[in-house]
DNA sequence: TTCTTTATTGACTCGTCAATCAAGAAAAAG
DNA sequence: CTTTTTCTTGATTGACGAGTCAATAAAGAA
């Protein structure tokens, strides 16, 4: 049955059941073999391909922020003007893609690893930074010297109802969670009109 | 040597026990040895007083919304008027006792529970609601209809700052976190005046 | 065909940990 | 001075899970 080029397939499989896993039980606290059954293969196969455990959770992380990286990528190439493009920052982090139950556990999993992993710690880092950074740089022209200010706002408020959801049993909390923060926004420009 | 009235003394020591052992994890993964060991008991009085891993962190859960509802209490009865209560609401969250780096590793953690355990859940949705409804009592004067809205977000960016300062490993960022709520909390009023 | 590389797994090892238990030690009660 | 109650732990059990390994199977290369 070995086919060639299974290695891309299995991970990917693995970084999905992973994730998936993550979110049906809420916790990081999953079996390699629940991962590997859940992506169809055995547990050993798992090892194989990513040497253990750890480096499966990094590897879900990654895809993770990948998925979301190229989401705002996306939305900014679509925007003409420094508040369509906030606009689309801001709403990019609730998509469907982002705002499902398992992907916000995963996120609020990951967070706590970031206390005990200094890889997961740069990966959070990183998405931190470059949230921040997209911000203040279409704000800058808006708000001047608020930029930083309003940017910390901005992505606090953006973690914290992601966290307060990601208790809800609530589908279609996304729409709002996303208005929410657009209205945050609106306030923050009208302050220094 | 056994004294009588242990058990209240054990117990509270389990509690102290629990909360730093998870600041210094920055993981619910952690064993009841190291706990026992931590308060200075064996794991088999642990167990014994009360009964499971579970229990164990539940009551941890239980003893930090307890103080922190004390101090959100007392900070209440100081302010005699909306916004100065409001401001102590705020201020209540990011107090020393309340924004330790132990303390911030337990709440992230606690969150994660709640995605598995009702009883965690539970727990965490009486302090939302509690935070929730006192901010709206005191804003509905100050802003009327908004008030609800107002209340999310404030209670957004607080959680929001919570989780991101729980990764810095900059001390003094509690009163930064307190002045960026009270901030926003200018901004909403200022909104509606 | 024979050899090598890639894919795959079941079985096994080794460690860890929650939970239990029987037994000891000290205070208080009688 | 016994007995009972409260407190305490070392040792043990039983389960579970990460990681390893030897063995199998297919596909391509020689």
């Amino acid at each position: 049955m070995p086919k060639l080029g299974m290695e891309p397939i299995r991970r990917a499989a693995l970084v999905k059941a992973t994730i998936d896993e993550i979110g049906a039980a809420g916790t990081l606290d999953i079996t390699v073999s629940r991962i590997a059954k859940r992506a169809g293969m055995s547990s050993a196969l798992a090892h194989h391909y990513f040497g253990g455990k750890d480096q499966i959770f990094l590897a879900a992380m990654r895809h993770t922020l990948t998925v979301y990286g190229a989401e705002v990528r996306g939305a900014l190439a679509m925007a003409d003007d420094n508040v369509s493009r906030l606009q689309a920052i801001i709403r990019a982090g609730f998509t469907n893609s982002n705002f499902r139950r398992e992907v916000i556990a995963a996120w609020l999993n990951f967070y706590v690893l970031a206390q005990s992993s200094s890889e997961a710690q740069r990966l959070l880092m990183i998405y931190q930074r470059r949230l921040h950074s997209n911000l203040v740089y279409n704000l800058r022209p808006l708000v001047g010297d608020r930029a930083d200010i309003v940017a910390e706002r901005i992505a606090g408020l953006i973690d914290g109802l992601y966290l307060r959801h990601g208790l809800d049993q609530n589908g279609d909390a996304g729409m709002d969670a996303a208005e929410h923060v657009l209205a945050l926004l609106q306030a923050e420009l009208r302050e220094t009109t």
